[in-house]
DNA sequence: CGTATGACGTGCA
DNA sequence: GTGCACGCCATAC
């Protein structure tokens, strides 16, 4: 099986643990894009799956990024996690 | 196949 | 430290 990069993003983030985060960086990296960065927001974006803790994977400057369900949920699930994201 | 889009990253002022 | 512009890749049409 061949499976897409948008696959392989999916299944990178379904795997990070509670209280853990990763930048769109890394998980690009994980992926096999180191340089798909954009690619992963975009997946993410179109892939709105409640198994998928999306809002665990923030940006490199420490900023929350976007979310679906808004970035202030975002924010509020990682502080519930206890991350600290950047406003 | 080419163009347009996007939850980004880095560099420079 | 903050803000702006450019560059990057994958997906959708």
């Amino acid at each position: 099986m061949k499976p897409t990069f948008k696959e392989k993003v999916l299944q990178v983030v379904r795997r990070i643990p509670r209280g853990k985060v990763l930048t769109y960086k890394e998980v690009a990296k994980a992926a096999g894009g180191h340089r798909a960065y954009r690619a992963v927001g975009n997946i993410l974006n179109a892939n709105h799956d409640k198994k998928i803790p999306c809002h665990r994977v923030i940006r490199s400057s420490g900023a929350a990024g976007g979310y679906n369900m808004g970035a202030g949920e975002k924010i509020k699930i990682l502080r519930r996690e206890g991350i600290k994201v950047k406003i």
